[in-house]
RNA sequence: GCGCCAGUAGCUCAGCUGGAUAGAGCAACUGCCUUCUAAGCAGUAGGUCAGGGGUUCGAGUCCCUUCUGGCGUGCCA
């Protein structure tokens, strides 16, 4: 479908031109003022400029020639500004025609295209953190976003589990229980099918070795070696290796779920591995790779640059694999795998000098063509409210499974208080309001920028919060049981002002989304449901729809908030959450 | 040192390629539930857009500069 601003545009520039000026001048944005009108053109201000005559005099010009045909108003006002105002009948055709089209008209423009969004990276024996959530959530929303535009969207979890902090754990593991026959060398008989450790023992296995590796350099020695030895595949090793595997895939899996957060693909960087070699041989043969201080690193400082970009180191002078290896590596297995038109990461906004880098380096290397599109959306840290990164009271850092629950807690003492839902129903409404306040107090910032984490202030419902959103759907819902079939009825032209205010942010549909998508930004699918969830509360509050008399307006009403409804739930499942039947 | 990001109401944030009176939410104060869910709606108050220059008919927005904070800057990820 296109957009109404496009065909605005269209008439305006069209008019300018039939006034004598150039048509470029014609574009029509909407308005500042909504108290004065729905759409305005400045041109006439820029075209005063190229013509030397008061813009007021183009103004006037322009509207003369303007179609008059589908506006109720076309107003030029001083200093130069053209000012319009939709017809109602407009209004309701392009309403119906949304109504009746799939996905609401928006144009699949990434039909036929595969990407690859890279996001979660979580790092197996860890457990999740609040530092998992931005990437979790804004990953799965974006996915999402791109596969709502016809994108072939494959989200990719990057599992960290072929790093130091393998050789940490086997280190420490070693330490604790040297007699275990994973560390003897001439061991030859089959490995236990059980691990020697729980999930729990190796949360606390990690942090333990990776605070001993800063202090104590034999030990950190011996972690180099047998992360070197495991990617070598030292067979005691693999075996422990798949023990953490197994059990912590096993745990983020469920945590995942729990979010709504699904991936695709499964891979890490282990899977990366067997790609390095060749890789590897590939760039040392091109001329690429050279050595230097006993590593080799990958040039790709260009001239233009402002700062000094330091090379992408490929192997380590310990001859081990670096991030940067297995982030190559794993664009060879993409690209072999996958056939993507586009790769997509979401990571920490403190990654992207290595992105960067990484990104010169595979072009450089042919891995992906020098045009590939590769984005990295680094995202901004999750602070306290002091403003330093968020920690728990005791300074240590929150489980991800710790903020869900706390989240959860509040909000179903909120949901059993207000006892309108079914006492079967608790566990699922809450669940559904805990996600919705804890994705929406996380999306509706822009992710690049850092971001205070209130547990209050999320999860105190009023405002512009995801609960809010839910309870305007939830409000809709309720009239609609009432009302009975209502998919059916044809969207009427608007019966009051509150009514074309809807009319009107409902068409804001799809240039919302497709900016949305454009710049990665789920913050904005968020403003466009805070407006719109805005508008059906002032139209709901202003009109009685079931009381309404007259049978042919009341179905207006129930077509207008029916359409609203879907639009709002096909919002927030672009941002991963949904909304119960009553709450 | 160099580079990147940020600085807007007491707090948390919007502000789309410069355009009319800088917008929301929270907190404060005031109204509205015998009528479709008050997790709502309406209103009051609150701003030298960090400071200083500049470009422009017009700057929160573009350029320069100073200050403040965060982050990054070759073998962690």
């Amino acid at each position: 479908m296109e957009k109404i601003l496009d065909i605005i545009t269209a008439k305006m520039q069209q008019a300018f031109a039939d006034a004598g000026y150039e048509a470029s001048f014609g574009r029509v944005t909407v308005s500042n003022r909504p108290d004065l009108c729905e759409y305005q053109c400045n041109g006439a201000l820029a075209a005063a400029k190229t013509y030397k005559c008061a813009p007021i005099q183009i103004a006037k010009a322009v509207a003369e020639k303007l179609d008059a045909g589908d506006f109720s108003m076309i107003d030029a006002v001083m200093p130069g500004f053209i000012n319009l105002k939709l017809s109602d009948a407009f209004l309701q055709k392009y309403l119906e025609e949304m109504r009746t089209t799939d996905s609401f008209g928006i144009n699949k423009t990434g039909t036929g295209k595969t990407i690859v969004v890279d996001y979660g990276g979580p790092n197996v024996a860890k457990p999740l953190h609040i530092g998992h959530l931005r990437s979790a959530i804004i990953g799965e929303s974006i996915k999402r976003l791109y596969r709502f535009f016809g994108y072939n969207a494959i989200g990719d979890i990057h599992l960290g589990d072929w790093g130091l902090q393998m050789g940490l754990i086997i280190t420490e593991l070693q330490e604790r229980q040297p007699d275990l026959c994973y560390f003897d060398p001439d061991y030859t008989g089959e490995y236990p099918s059980e691990p020697p450790f729980t999930i729990s023992e190796l949360e606390e296995i990690y942090p333990a070795a990776s605070a001993k590796k800063k202090v104590d350099e034999v030990f950190a020695e011996k972690a180099h070696t047998a992360t070197f030895e495991l990617q070598q595949g030292r067979r005691g090793y693999r075996a422990i290796w798949q023990h953490i595997m197994k059990l912590s895939v096993a745990d983020m899996t469920r945590i995942y779920d729990n979010l709504d957060v699904h991936f695709e693909s499964w891979l890490g960087e282990s899977d990366a591995d067997p790609y390095i070699p060749a890789m590897v041989e590939d760039f040392k043969a091109k001329g690429l790779a050279v050595q230097s201080e006993g590593a080799w690193v990958i040039p790709v400082a260009e001239e233009s640059d402002k700062k000094e970009v330091p090379p992408c180191i490929l192997v380590k002078s310990d001859g081990s694999a670096i991030y940067a290896t297995t982030d190559l590596a794993t664009m060879v297995q993409r690209m072999q795998d996958f056939k993507p038109d586009e790769m997509f990461y979401i990571t920490d906004g403190r990654q992207s000098l290595h992105f960067e880098q990484v990104f010169r380096a595979a072009k450089k290397g042919g891995i992906v063509p020098a045009d590939f599109p590769l984005t990295h959306l680094g995202f901004g840290t999750m602070n306290g409210t002091d403003g330093k990164p968020f920690k728990t009271r005791d300074g240590g850092v929150m489980r991800l499974e710790q903020l869900i629950a706390d989240m959860t807690e509040f909000v179903r003492a909120k949901v059993v208080e207000n006892k309108i839902v079914a006492e079967d129903e608790v566990e699922e409404t809450t669940h559904k309001i805990a996600m919705a306040a804890l994705k929406y107090g996380d999306l509706s910032n822009q992710p690049t920028k850092n971001y205070v984490f209130d547990m209050d202030r999320f999860a105190a419902f009023e405002g512009n919060t995801g609960p809010y959103i839910l309870y305007t759907i939830v409000r809709i819902k309720s009239i609609l049981a009432k009302f009975g079939a209502w998919e059916h009825l044809p969207v009427q032209a608007p019966a009051n002002s509150y009514a074309k205010d809807l009319m009107l942010s409902i068409t804001k549909f799809a240039p919302s989304m497709e900016v949305a998508l454009k710049s990665a930004a789920p913050n904005l699918v968020c403003a466009y449901i805070y407006e719109l969830a805005g508008c059906v509360n002032k139209f709901y509050h202003e009109t009685r729809i079931l009381g309404e008399e007259n049978e042919e307006l009341k179905a207006g009403y129930i077509a207008l908030i029916g359409l609203a409804k879907r639009i709002l739930e096909t919002c927030i499942d672009l941002l991963a959450f949904s909304a119960p039947d009553k709450m």
